[in-house]
DNA sequence: GTAGGGTTAG
């Protein structure tokens, strides 16, 4: 009898709904074999048992009671079918089954709307989903309780479609299509009759994810006032990025107690919104005690960690949980790899940034546009844009962060021609270019001395592309002019900006005053200077150089004694070179590495052979008023030369050498790079803080202009 | 039959 099949469905799904998913399967499939043994083939009960197996999401024990089924199939059978291949993601096979449906009039009903909006808000295809609106209307079905959630859900994602899309490229239609569809979830939401907390949760996701931060909020408020409704899990986990954006931890804390306070601090969702929201507002170790405290941790627990360790600038610890997630066997998704690669990238670890790169193809995540990009910029930081290019060219679609990576890559290495081809090659593509791309482009520019197409780039911005110019492009444009030795002019740019100039900006025009040995002008740019940032101790160091180097000793003393005075410290020289698996630190003068002995004396020999072939040491570089042969003591003891004679002296030849330096090379290191270069016949790249130099041959890839 | 969390460039 149905009646009994019905009973047994029911307490089937009751069992269901408390996780034990396996003995529900078991119990389905026992159902099935009892409904045959005892009564045959009935199909009335059959179709009771296809619902069962459609909740419990069995697709094979679906389709094939499905298929066994007489034509034509009553509307719940098709139902059942629909909503499983929905839940699979066979979206095709969703509509086609509801075309083959209505082809035998079989009536659809309300249960099948449901899956077939979702199904098209999974495909984004809005006509689809239009019509299918449409449809619930003519049948008077659009205010059914799960009718109108999925709708409102519809027109919720379709709006950050738009959004999303419009972030990439130009389509203005589609936000004012977007603004429509933020109205229309309203519109089926205000309609309703009846709300259950899903149609909340719903309209209250669909806010946050829009950026609509107020209304989202309103809604919980509301929710409680008019809806006589709690927030529970769904509506924390969504409204907990909100805080997060807005680095608001104050309230994200209040979430957390109140999760706390209702036993939801357990749900893996929270939990991970949780070490979100802590990670964006710089609470690393809040993140971490979420993070621990899950009594089950999924793969997006990890992820979050992961990026959160990375994100605040820790980046061995969220290398070491990337190694952990694998270790405990949970498989790392392409997000777990977009995540650590710039872990890789800020520490210049080529080769751990290799073998994950290797890794990624074997699992086959190397078509991952964000994993793409993420190894473009960690190739170009660790030194190797030939690699880099070779990912980006191997990219099929390629968005605005993958042309930026390339870009900024380009401009890094002194590729600058590259870079700025590359941009027009990305406006050609309808890649809509950003704040950021404009800074790669500018960079590139500065960097190559390209003082028209700076200009050209810059005075485009606002005008076509609706960017203000902030701060970074101003700099960049600035650096350019002082470093062309149009000192006057970048003067006047820089006192003229859209925005207050920071010490950094006029640091970059001392720089080039000082290049340029125009001390008047010089003076003025560090009056200006210490005025907005007066503890900034290269303003003081460049300016006594400035002196020295011009062999105004006295002014020279004087800007060290006011240095010493105030407690200002030069940052201390370092360089670092990867050798076999550790990193080789040395610092400038330093005697402390084990190897001391050997590094000088291949020093020593290099000096010899590098006079031979026409080096003349150059002691400008030098600001101490001391006597020349401890000029040539100091500027030997560099902390580039050490690592570079340390990298010589512990690996085969022919070995690139990389090395990477905080702050700026000198002048005279980098001729002297120059001849070492030629003399051992290896490149040597060298990253300093804004650039790359490959020497080779006894020449630097930026053409002396840095 | 409907709703949720985590990514990349400076």
């Amino acid at each position: 009898m149905s009646s009994c099949t019905q009973h047994m469905v029911i307490d089937i799904l009751r069992k269901n709904s408390n996780k034990t998913v396996s003995v529900s399967k078991r119990h389905a499939k026992q159902l099935h074999a009892h409904v045959v043994k005892i009564k045959g083939i009935s199909h009335e009960d059959n179709i009771l048992v296809l619902s069962l197996y459609s909740n419990l999401n069995l697709l094979h024990y679906s389709t094939n009671l499905f298929n066994s089924l007489p034509s034509p199939p009553p509307p719940l059978a098709w139902s059942s079918l629909i909503k499983c291949y929905t839940s699979h993601s066979l979206l095709h096979l969703s509509f086609s089954s509801f075309n083959s449906m209505r082809s035998l009039s079989v009536p659809p009903n309300r249960h099948v709307f449901p899956s077939l909006i979702k199904a098209s808000t999974l495909l984004k295809h809005a006509k689809l989903a239009y019509s299918l609106h449409a449809s619930t209307v003519r049948l008077g079905l659009d205010s059914d309780l799960y009718i109108a959630n999925a709708l409102i859900n519809m027109y919720a994602k379709f709006r950050s479609f738009s959004v999303n899309a419009n972030a990439g490229n130009v389509f203005d239609d589609l936000s004012l299509r977007g603004k429509s569809e933020i109205h229309s979830v309203r519109k089926v939401f205000d309609m309703m009759r009846v709300r259950d907390v899903v149609s909340w949760n719903t309209v209250i996701a669909g806010y946050a994810q829009n950026g609509m931060f107020f209304e989202s909020l309103d809604m919980v408020r509301e929710m409680g006032k008019n809806g006589n409704l709690k927030p529970d899990s769904f509506t924390l986990s969504s409204i907990l990025p909100i805080f997060a954006e807005h680095v608001d931890v104050c309230r994200g804390k209040e979430i957390h107690g109140y999760a706390v306070r209702n036993g939801f601090d357990g749900d893996v969702f929270i939990g991970s919104s949780l070490i979100d929201m802590y990670a964006k507002c710089n609470r690393l170790e809040n993140s971490l005690c979420a993070f621990y405290l899950l009594p089950r941790k999924d793969a997006i627990s990890w992820n979050s960690i992961i990026a959160g360790c990375v994100q605040n600038g820790e980046f061995d610890r969220g290398l070491g949980f990337f190694r952990r997630m694998l270790k405990e066997n949970v498989r790392p998704m392409p997000i777990s790899f977009s995540s650590v690669i710039p872990a890789c990238a800020h520490l210049t670890a080529l080769n751990l940034g290799k073998q994950l790169h290797g890794c990624i193809v074997r699992i086959g995540f190397d078509d991952n546009e964000f994993i793409a990009s993420s190894l473009v910029d960690m190739y170009a930081k660790c030194g190797n844009i030939k690699m880099a290019r070779s990912v980006f060219d191997r990219m099929e679609k390629r968005d605005m962060v993958a042309w930026t990576a390339i870009i900024m890559g380009c401009a890094m290495h002194g590729h600058a021609l590259d870079a700025v081809s590359l941009f027009e090659n990305m406006l050609e593509d309808g890649v809509r270019p950003c704040y950021v791309a404009f800074m790669a482009v500018l960079t590139a520019c500065s960097h190559a001395g390209l003082v028209d197409e700076s200009w050209r780039y810059f005075n485009s911005m606002e005008r076509d592309f609706g960017i203000v110019p902030g701060l970074e492009h101003y700099a960049a444009v600035a650096d350019l002019l002082g470093r062309a030795g149009r000192l006057e002019e970048a003067y006047d740019f820089i006192s003229n900006m859209g925005v207050q100039p920071t010490g950094s900006v006029w640091s970059t025009l001392l720089a080039a005053c000082r290049a340029h040995k125009n001390v008047e002008l010089a003076e003025k740019v560090v009056d200006r200077l210490l005025l907005i940032d007066p503890e900034n101790m290269g303003a003081y160091v460049l300016m006594s150089n400035i002196y020295s180097a011009s062999r105004r000793w006295k002014d020279a003393a004087r800007l060290r004694i006011q240095m010493r005075k105030k407690g200002l410290k030069k940052t201390p020289a370092c360089s670092w070179i990867e050798v076999g698996k550790e990193v080789h630190t040395f610092m400038a003068g330093d005697k402390s590495h084990p190897c001391y002995d050997k590094i000088n004396k291949a020093l020593i020999v290099l000096l010899e052979q590098m006079e031979k072939e026409g080096y003349v040491l150059d002691t400008n570089e030098v600001l101490h008023d001391v006597d020349e042969e401890h000029k040539r003591e100091l500027l030997h003891n560099h902390s580039e030369r050490l690592a570079i004679a340390f990298g010589i002296i512990s690996t085969t030849a022919g070995t690139t050498i990389r090395v990477i330096k905080n702050i700026r090379v000198c002048t005279d290191c980098h001729t002297a790079i120059k001849f070492i270069a030629k003399i051992v016949g290896r490149e040597i790249v060298v990253r300093d803080n804004s650039r790359f130099h490959h020497f080779k041959n006894g020449s630097c890839s930026c053409g002396d202009y840095w």
